[in-house]
RNA sequence: GGAGGGGUUCCCGAGUGGCCAAAGGGAUCAGACUGUAAAUCUGACGGCUCAGCCUUCGGUGGUUCGAAUCCACCUCCCUCCA
């Protein structure tokens, strides 16, 4: 296999689809370091390891000598990409979007090389562009072209709201691939209509339309659904390191497979080592803290990764209390207080209802003991630690 | 501008005068089982001074012994016509 064939398959590995693939390999031959597209909107500052999926591709293209421009939708960001469900996002402030971008640089450098990545914001040429730039751009396509992106029609044919502006995302991430004289984006597959665009664009304008290259959407821990903070189903890259550990080993071992695939920086050879071991008897939980502990190497450092490691130990496999238990103190008026209230007061859990309730279903302990009596009451001058299902711990002083 | 349809507990979605804190599903939480797996099973899932009480069904005001359900007005969304 030549170079370029081998590069080639590199950057294929894991992708979904990629248009056109004999485009990309001709651009590939030709030498030239590629100009690599990549947009992030600046409304989500916490990325997670679904974002991460995107960024461990622009590495790939970036090891090998290709400019990855990350772009920052600043002016999209007022938009608001109208796929998903949610209709209207409220535009962020210039000074949101800065500190969003300084978020998102900080983290994502964690896994690109700063020295090699050009940072662009779309707002430097749109708005140059002005109303009659606007007015032009929106003529290049018809409101039929619009309506055969998968969200628009579904949205109209179910009777839902499709607000005018939004028609304008497609077009605008479409001209910063013109702007930026992409010649290869990446995106996920749920940006296919975006992505396209550009090409269209491009051609129309004269350039060499981009090609596109579009990852899978990483499932969140369900399983099921992607990675999104808003379904609560995510591991952020900044998560501390015992909670990045705990949420990897609850995935389940099908969804592992995935994990491997997409965030992993291991070799296919090694990956199907794994699952020969497994095939052959051995236990896929060991395979898994393999995983825990390379991605929190990755976003901390090895330390952490062994301590977390050693922590899930001394917790879940042997059972003993967490070495941070957080400390609180409940003040009583008259010298004592109800299990039920000092349980929310101590933050264990959000109302007394639900206090109730865990105490009827066995959940709730002190000192390891499970509470029988919902009407117990704690005298002040007494502290003990609390414990409400299996992760939540706090050790109370009553005052 | 006109006509019609709709806004229900986190989400979807039943409910058209009392049996409604409101079916069913999803999500979530807890318990069992485990590898803190997953799957499965069981239960919970508005709040409180918790075997009792209080507040919810877009908003306000009515009718009624009694309203998520009926009436009036307001508001927001959708469809069709113009």
């Amino acid at each position: 296999m030549s170079d370029v064939n081998q590069a080639f398959a590199e950057l294929k590995r894991g992708s979904e689809e990629i248009l056109l693939e004999d485009e990309l390999l001709e651009k590939l031959k030709q030498g030239k370091a590629l100009k690599i597209k990549a947009g992030f909107d600046p409304t989500a500052p916490d990325l997670h390891l679904g974002h991460t999926v995107l960024i461990n591709k622009l590495r790939q293209f970036q090891q090998q000598g290709h400019e990855v421009i990350f772009l920052i939708g600043d002016f999209t960001g007022m938009i608001g990409d109208p796929t998903g469900k949610n209709v209207t996002r409220k535009p962020l402030t210039k000074e949101d979007v800065l500190s969003n971008a300084e978020t998102y640089k900080e983290q994502v450098f964690k896994i690109l090389d700063p020295e090699k990545t050009t940072v662009a914001f779309n707002s430097t040429w749109m708005e140059k562009l002005g109303a009659a730039g606007m007015l032009k751009l929106a003529s290049r396509q018809t409101v039929a072209r619009m309506m055969e992106r998968d969200d628009f029609k579904k949205r109209y044919a179910g009777g839902q709201a499709i607000a005018i502006h939004e028609f304008m995302y497609p077009l605008v991430q479409g001209w910063d691939s013109v702007a930026l004289e992409a010649d290869v984006e990446l995106g996920g597959t749920d940006q296919k209509f975006n992505l396209l665009m550009g090409r269209e664009l491009q051609k129309s304008e004269g350039q060499r339309p981009q090609t596109v290259l579009m990852m899978p959407l990483l499932e969140g821990l369900d399983g099921v659904q992607k990675m999104s903070k808003s379904l609560n189903n995510y591991i952020g890259i900044t998560d501390e390191p015992n909670e990045m550990f705990g949420k990897i080993m609850s995935i389940s071992d099908d969804l592992m497979w995935r994990y491997y695939d997409l965030l992993s920086f291991k070799s296919i050879d090694i990956i199907q080592g794994y699952k020969d071991q497994i095939a052959a008897g051995s236990n896929p939980r060991d395979v898994k803290i393999d995983l825990a502990k390379e991605l929190i190497e990755r976003f901390h450092d090895n330390a952490a990764a062994e301590a977390a490691h050693q922590e899930f130990i001394n917790r879940f496999q042997k059972g003993a209390l967490p070495d941070d238990i957080s400390e609180i103190d409940v003040v009583t008026d008259n010298g004592e207080i109800a299990i039920a209230n000092l349980l929310k007061e101590a933050g264990l859990v959000v109302s007394t209802s639900e206090a109730m309730r865990m105490i009827k279903q066995g959940a709730a302990k002190i000192e390891g003991e499970k509470i029988t009596d919902n009407k117990l009451v704690i005298k002040a001058d007494t502290t003990a630690v609390y414990q409400v299902g299996k992760r939540k711990f706090a050790k109370v002083t009553v005052k």
